[in-house]
DNA sequence: CTGAAAGCGCTTACAG
DNA sequence: CTGAAAGCGCTTACAG
């Protein structure tokens, strides 16, 4: 639509279905139109919307006027495909919904941000086929990096990707079958130390209560609590350890069954956030105390009665590490993939600190 | 890099240094390179990526077995130039990292998801430039549709966007001097409905206690105490209320002043989850026993003691009630901005129910 | 069934 | 200081 004066009108009324029928992205301008308002040529116009130098006020001034006048705002869609960059980086997790990944992800964006990035983000909710889809559909968006958490222990789905520089970074699990960069927390380690604190409560009879042994978070504390059993020479029965997923139907079974035992466990380790909030539940209503340490921090956890001692890990510092790690591959500083293995905190609120009731 | 059979070679070690020199995305083969292999032309291969029809068996194959050589992975970039939608929605929320917003970014993106497209999420961090920036950000890169829970109260930057067919949602708060789809929670309703309840328990003197006066869902609750209030014949005294920021510090020194008064509340609002949790700290560290209502539902209310009492927004409902309207605005088949208001739900647990202490 | 040409809206490399 | 041409990697419209 041009009008006699040579002008490109814009209807008043957004005609919304347009946007589906063309290719033009509703009807916006475009650098060409703005060029054929201000009477320039299309690189002048490239200039002004740049910054670049080398254009005079005057013709600064028509072409800004031009710009203001359509509504123009530059197709990035363009730009990127013709930089070879698409300044964004891609995040898959498990939920979105879930608070581990929330103070996680904001980490990851920051980052991103600090280096002019988008970030587009993903949940594969635990399902290795649909964490693939979303993995494989940033590669197509040519995101300029991933930041996987992964649902799947198989990644050899990605090896072209990392042949053709796609930078990624895996965190909290490792990668399954590649060499990749990977961020985690030590997860075997916060499990031993928050055991061992149990055990030097006076414990021996330490239930544990953990996600399903093919996630490596869960193997690795399930590992690290046979450690600290270990080396305080006890011998673990199988009636205390419970492995499953981590709805509140399976876990409150789990750890009823634990406690009514004919010689129960006096203390429980849980084996991650989702966990600790149902064993809490069956905790309230037992009328026997039971000790409770739990991986994860959860909210609140100061003002519950006893409050609830935990190995807390740093999701943020996850995230930010992570990201960081990718912008370095970028930016071709790194060499090769390394494993990097963040420390956890145990912190004392009291139920951790419970003695066994005998 | 061509061998002599006429192959593209790809180096064993990714050069990453590549990756930002060149436009080509590291050195990933395009379908000329995959026409070239197979000794057909650019549209055949493009059909037996797209899976369109009219392609002999045996051409399809030499094709795939091309595809497969070279880790060749169609650029959604340029295909999304091409066909003028980029099958992605933008949403804008304050904080990725706060609670309320994780359920409510996994339902925006499973609505996309059911859709084809993927979600590009940034946070504002409560700043209405930064917000701004993030908006237009999105717009640049020609998002299909906007979800945005704004920090700022004047929108009219986006009208513009808005003439071009960009497809918008407001969430949680309206939209500022434009006209725009809303997607709100009864604040109003919910509010006067929690002020209420304490009134029927023998309340008179209650305190409220919010967030900043500009944000519309703060001026709506408060709204919703008064009404609540007149409605029960109760004159309210300015030192039942607090408004302002919702970091710890301040609410705990409103709460603590509010209850130090020689004739101190009986009960408390809490205009939102943070509010909330603070109170609840310093009611703990009371003699008296104060009631307590909040706005919001958090995580282990019920195992608190009194478990807290609080007015629920379904979090996951706006999310999703505000996608599906987006998809609607780009079928087409909506015509003018609405504003939609979901209810709201008092869950009873304890600390609301308690009498006042006199 | 197959493919060459034009075009999406920008940037790059170059010439004036 | 300015701009025409070529090209990024696809899809569209069309011709054979």
């Amino acid at each position: 639509m041009v009008d006699r004066t040579g002008h490109r009108t814009v209807p008043e009324t957004p005609r919304r279905t347009d946007r589906l029928s063309g290719p033009r992205y509703g009807n916006r301008p475009t650098m060409k139109d703005v060029a054929a308002r201000a009477g320039v040529g299309l690189k002048t116009v490239s200039r002004v919307v740049n910054g670049e130098p080398g254009v005079t006020p005057e013709t600064e001034r028509r072409v800004q006027e031009s710009i203001d006048a359509l509504g123009f705002r530059r197709n990035d869609s363009a730009r990127v495909l013709r930089k070879g960059s698409t300044a964004s980086v891609g995040l898959v997790l498990e939920d979105l919904a879930d608070p581990f990944y929330g103070p996680l992800s904001r980490a990851v964006e920051e980052v991103a941000r600090a280096h002019g990035a988008l970030l587009i983000n993903g949940s594969s909710a635990e399902d290795a086929d649909r964490e693939q889809e979303l993995v494989l559909a940033l590669c197509a968006r040519r995101v300029d990096g991933l930041v996987v958490i992964p649902a799947g222990d198989d990644h050899r789905y990605l090896e072209p990707e990392l042949k053709a520089g796609v930078a990624t970074v895996f965190v909290d699990r490792p990668a399954g079958l590649i060499d990749a960069d990977v961020v985690l927390s030590d997860n075997f380690g916060g499990a031993r130390d928050g055991v061992a604190h149990l055990i030097a409560h006076g414990h021996r009879r330490i239930g544990f209560i953990g996600d399903m042994p093919g996630i490596h978070t869960a193997s690795e504390r399930l590992r690290g609590y046979r450690a600290a059993m270990e080396d305080a020479d006890i011998q673990v029965e199988d009636a205390w350890i419970s492995l499953g997923v981590t709805d509140p139907e399976r876990v409150r079974r789990a750890t009823e069954e634990m406690l009514s035992h004919p010689d129960p466990v006096t203390a429980v380790f849980a084996g991650n956030n989702r966990v600790t909030v149902t064993v809490i539940r069956v905790l309230t209503e037992q009328s026997r105390q039971v000790a409770l340490v739990g991986f994860d921090d959860i909210e609140l956890a100061d003002l519950l009665q006893p409050g609830v001692t935990v190995v807390a890990q740093d999701a943020a510092a996850l995230g930010r590490t992570a990201a960081e790690r990718l912008f370095r591959q970028l930016d071709g500083t790194l060499r090769a993939p390394e494993r990097i293995e963040l420390p956890t905190r145990l912190i004392t609120r009291g139920s951790g600190e419970l003695p066994p009731a005998d």
